[in-house]
DNA sequence: GTTGAGCGTT
């Protein structure tokens, strides 16, 4: 299984490469990606790094609060997007 | 060339 990390309060400058490095030192890191705004392709400053969920908790206590950049990061487990991904589309309903 | 609380495309 692997948990998604809420990644905040990054630099404009930081990648997703630089998210992937950053949290492959403290355990495997599955995917990793900054949330680009789509209309005009720059940093929206903060992303999502998925890690197994045995590591999610370690990860979450390694780097939030860390400074990147000189700023204190910003780490915690994602939302799900079921939340509005799922609105309007079909429900499994139970027999 | 800008900005700074928040939660995301295929």
């Amino acid at each position: 299984m692997a948990k998604t990390l809420y990644f905040g309060n990054l630099p404009w400058a930081a990648t997703s490469e630089d998210l992937h490095n950053a949290v492959s030192q403290y355990c495997e890191v599955i995917s990793a990606r900054i949330v680009t705004d789509r209309e005009t392709g720059r940093s929206r400053g903060f992303g999502f790094v998925e890690v197994p969920d045995e590591a999610a908790q370690l990860v979450i206590d390694a780097l939030n609060g860390a400074e990147w950049a000189g700023r204190p990061l910003t780490v915690n487990e994602a939302r799900p997007r079921d939340g509005r991904a799922n609105l309007g589309l079909p429900k499994k309903v139970q027999p």
